[in-house]
DNA sequence: ACCAGAGCTGACCATTCAGTCAAGTTTGAT
DNA sequence: ATCAAACTTGACTGAATGGTCAGCTCTGGT
């Protein structure tokens, strides 16, 4: 039995918790930080949660169970260009609204990703498989250029994550005044209607 | 006046310090970690600098010297599809050919850039300026498609440097064999072709 | 062969940090 | 109002970690 108490405290320690590990790293934040952040006590952090290890735990698991909804909603019976083109903006839009959960998300990877391995290889190996599939269906059947749908996908991620998890240099680049999502959309759009074209066929 | 044996043991430990902060970042990695990678004592690392800190300042400041060339090379009097393939093409290419430089950069970036804040704002922010200005020549002049410039430039940063930062992902996903960028340099060919080409004037 | 200085190290220190615990306070059902 | 369970905390502990130091060994010029 959960109580209000307990569900409220644990929403505060993972809010904190994000914030914290998110712009420091699992190593590289402490304990103290998180309990800072959230306005509570060390030991009363770890009244709720078993240890530093399974704060991150949570919150990855937390994570890992939306990330792949943009991409779960491809729809093989859509038209290819609406479909890959609504598949960016979702990503966009995740990247403006939970910027946090992608650099979380983006310092796991980038230290090889140790915790979050089985899900690479699983869930998200399969998904992938599987939309890779329709783009090359839709590729082959002329619906889409001629493009690799492997790259098509990591293009996505790159172009869209970065404005999240790189939002420091953008902000140091444009200005702390200027959103650093402002004018991606259009932008990715361009390009990607741009990018999807299908080749004109050689008569 | 510095010696032999002081520019080989500085060389061996920014390498191995260069592994172990890619990996890690500043705060995960430890003094013991990087003399364990390069075979010397800790006492004997800090013979050859004066601290962590001063390891990974090192790191960087080798870093930031050549991070800026591939987009400084961008010719105002080339052909512009040609410049900008060719920039991207070499962003590529640093990816290939040092991934754990970007990564470390890339940890660096996610964590809010502290200790690089001053580069981004100056040198960094200018070249971008300036190249940026470029770029929005060649569009309006109608030599490329009208793409916002700064855009363009982060997406060329997006795409190439996450096939190093995102290594572990892709390989997870693509399986052991496959060489990561594989396949890339074609891919982002023909996506900056197809951006780039200018729009059809209309008459 | 000598030796001054460069190079190197085991042992140690101070701090930080994850985690514990005994003893307190608050909550809510009766 | 009572009380048992839920919640909270100051004070602590042990391990990890950045850094120091006295004294050792090696190197290269004479």
């Amino acid at each position: 039995m959960t109580t209000r108490i307990q569900r409220r405290n644990r929403r505060i320690i993972l809010d904190a918790a994000l914030e914290v590990f998110s712009s420091h790293g699992f190593r590289g934040a402490t304990l103290d930080q998180i309990a800072d952040q959230a306005g509570l006590s060390k030991p009363n952090l770890l009244y709720y949660f078993d240890g530093k290890e399974a704060i991150h735990r949570a919150l990855l698991t937390e994570l890992l169970h939306t990330w792949l909804d943009p991409l779960r909603e491809i729809d093989p019976r859509g038209d290819p260009q609406t479909e890959i083109l609504a598949y960016m903006r979702r990503k966009l839009s995740m990247s403006r609204k939970t910027p946090r959960e992608s650099r979380l998300f983006a310092n796991e990877i980038i230290q090889g990703a140790p915790r979050i391995e089985s899900f690479l290889r699983g869930d998200l190996k399969s998904l992938v498989d599987e939309k890779a599939a329709i783009l090359r269906d839709w590729a082959q059947g002329g619906r889409i250029a001629r493009v690799d749908p492997y790259h098509l996908i990591f293009s996505v991620w790159a172009l869209t994550q970065h404005y999240a998890d790189f939002e420091a240099q953008i902000r140091m680049i444009r200005g702390p005044d200027h959103d650093p999502t402002d004018g991606a959309e259009p932008f990715l759009e361009h390009l990607y209607t741009r990018l999807l074209a299908p080749d004109s066929p050689t008569p």
